[in-house]
DNA sequence: ACTTGACTTGAAGTTAAGACAAGGTGATAC
DNA sequence: GTATCACCTTGTCTTAACTTCAAGTCAAGT
C-alpha cells in the first residue's frame, strides 16, 4: 500500500505519516527496491492504533515509548501494560474534567440571562 | 487583591494571569495609583471562568472573542450565547471521542495477552 | 542609605506537533 | 527522449500558548 492510500484512508497527511515514522511512532514502514513505503498489514495497524491514540490526545512522547517497548519485546510486556495503564488513568481524569466543564457550560447557556456575570 | 494571591488563588503563574489580561482573555484588571493590579471580585469571577474553560481546551482565541463580544454590552448576547453552544458541541464531540478511546483502550489492557499487535 | 522582594512593561524564547519547501530519483505517458 | 508524476530525504517554518528575560519602579525592613 502506497502511502498516498494510507494518508487517505486514516485520514493523515503523508507527511504526518512520515513525521510518525520518523520520531518513531510507528515501526520502520518496509520499502520497495526503490525505496518507496509499502505498509503491509502490520504496518497500518500501527497507523491506526496511533492515529486513534493521538487523536485522544495521548502524548507521542509517551507512545514512542511505548513503541520502542514494544520493539524489545516480550520481555517488556508489563511495562507496556503499565504505561497504557496510566494512560488510561490520566484520559479517565481528563474525561470527568471535560464532563464537568461540559456541564457548567450547559448550565451556563441555559441560565444566561440571569447573570450578566461569567 | 494582588497577582501573588490570584496565582494562589486558581493555581495560575503570575505570568499567565497577565499573559491573558493582555491577550484580553480577562477585561482590564484594576490598579492601585502605583500600578500595580488590584483584582476584585469582578476580575477573579473572570479569571476562575476562564480558567475553567481554557482546562477544558477551549482555545484562547475563541475565549478572547467571546470577552470582546461581552465588552460590547447587551446587544452581543445572542452572539456570545451562539459562541457558547458551539463551544458545547464540540466538547461534546471531544467526550465522546475520548469515552471511545477510553474503551479501547481499556479492552487493549484487558486482553493484552490475546494479541502480540496493536 | 541600602538591600530585598513583589510588582511593572515589552520583547524574545520555548515546546509540541506537525506543515512546508527544496532538490532529487525512478517509472510511466506521450 | 523528455515531461510528468508520485515518491524520496533533509532541513527549515509555523502555530498555540505560554514562559522567560531585561530593565525598571516602588514599598518595606535593617
Amino acid at each position: 500500500m502506497l502511502i498516498s492510500e494510507v494518508s487517505e484512508k486514516y485520514g493523515l497527511t503523508q507527511d504526518t505519516l512520515r513525521y510518525y515514522e520518523r520520531v518513531g511512532l510507528i515501526p520502520t514502514v518496509p520499502r520497495k527496491p526503490n525505496g518507496i513505503r509499502d505498509y503491509d498489514d502490520y504496518s497500518c495497524g500501527w497507523v491506526e492504533f496511533i492515529h486513534c491514540m493521538r487523536n485522544s490526545g495521548i502524548p507521542v512522547e509517551v507512545l514512542v515509548e511505548y513503541v520502542h517497548l514494544y520493539q524489545q519485546g516480550s520481555k517488556t510486556k508489563e511495562a507496556r501494560i503499565g504505561l497504557l495503564k496510566e494512560e488510561l488513568k490520566s484520559l479517565d481524569e481528563r474525561i470527568e474534567n471535560l464532563q464537568a466543564t461540559r456541564k457548567r457550560l450547559a448550565y451556563k447557556i441555559e441560565h444566561y440571562n440571569d447573570f450578566d456575570k461569567a
